[in-house]
DNA sequence: CACAATTCAGTTGTGCACAATTGAATTGTG
DNA sequence: CACAATTCAATTGTGCACAACTGAATTGTG
């Protein structure tokens, strides 16, 4: 069903693409990316400064170390991002005055603004999952323990 | 619970990160490419370029279109991650000769015998899952459906 | 047949991820 | 207290993703 005009097909059943959760997982998040993308771009964000936003609206000031704890990344991932916020002006950074090794992440006024023009963007992109509230919140809870199972292989 | 000392919590439930099941995908696949890299640092292959060998091992030659296809990736991803097998020595590109828009990947001798040193590793990933067969079924059709949901939405 | 529209692969530019390293600040230990 | 070990953020380098564009080849249509 797959395999086009002239190609010869020679895979071993263990190895077949469409069996395979990871690569479920890997689309799946690129097609939620995606459909995030539209919203995201009223925010003027992408979808990785979104989810520091996210960190931030609950709780503020962060340090990077903090956020990256939150969020799964490090400083090579969140140092950049983090000075574009700043660029954008939603965020402002500074050295901790108890802690010189810390930088603390702070909202501007325009970056805890933001957070309105956001609040509807979960249900938007719920409705568009197409799944039940049952299934997303078992979905959730699935990949959770995958995540963590995961984690703890290596 | 996860505010940390200092930080004044102020966010909107719906905002929550640990809400979002987009942030579990999006935790879960980087936690499962994370899980693949030691295995496949043994193949000398990235997440990425092991897929497109997937698809090759299922059937060859393919054209980038197909490769394309067939993983939801463009040209401006597949271009040079062929370039980059191509230099391992694991596929060759070649101008196809009754469309010569088309650059069909073949396997080289030694990219198709790389399949069976990828053999094990579907088995090792879902061990180290730690979630039944059923789940991880379960799991990836209700990917698939979220995936196919997420595509329509935009 | 002519030529506009489409298909196809590649390139450029931006922004993640992540490994590896650096250098400064702090903590732990003798 | 001294200094080794650790913590922290930043930087460098590689490899995806993806938008936008280019140019060549093919297809569709008048």
């Amino acid at each position: 069903m797959t395999t086009p005009e002239g190609a010869r097909p020679h895979g071993s059943e263990a190895l077949r693409l469409n069996r395979q959760v990871c690569f479920a997982m890997y689309s799946a998040s690129r097609a939620a990316t995606a459909a995030y993308r539209p919203m995201l771009e009223e925010l003027g964000l992408t979808y990785p400064q979104y989810l520091a936003m996210l960190v931030l609206w609950e709780a503020e000031p962060r340090s990077v170390r903090e956020l990256g704890e939150e969020l799964g990344l490090d400083s090579g991932t969140l140092s950049p991002l983090l000075k574009r916020l700043e660029a954008l002006g939603l965020v402002q950074r500074r050295r901790s005055a108890e802690d010189e090794r810390r930088v603390e992440i702070f909202l501007t006024d325009a970056g805890a603004a933001l957070s309105a023009k956001a609040s509807g963007i979960p249900q938007r992109l719920a409705d568009a999952a197409g799944l039940t509230p049952a299934e997303l919140d078992q979905l959730r809870e699935t990949l959770g323990r995958l995540a963590s199972a995961l984690q703890a292989s290596h």
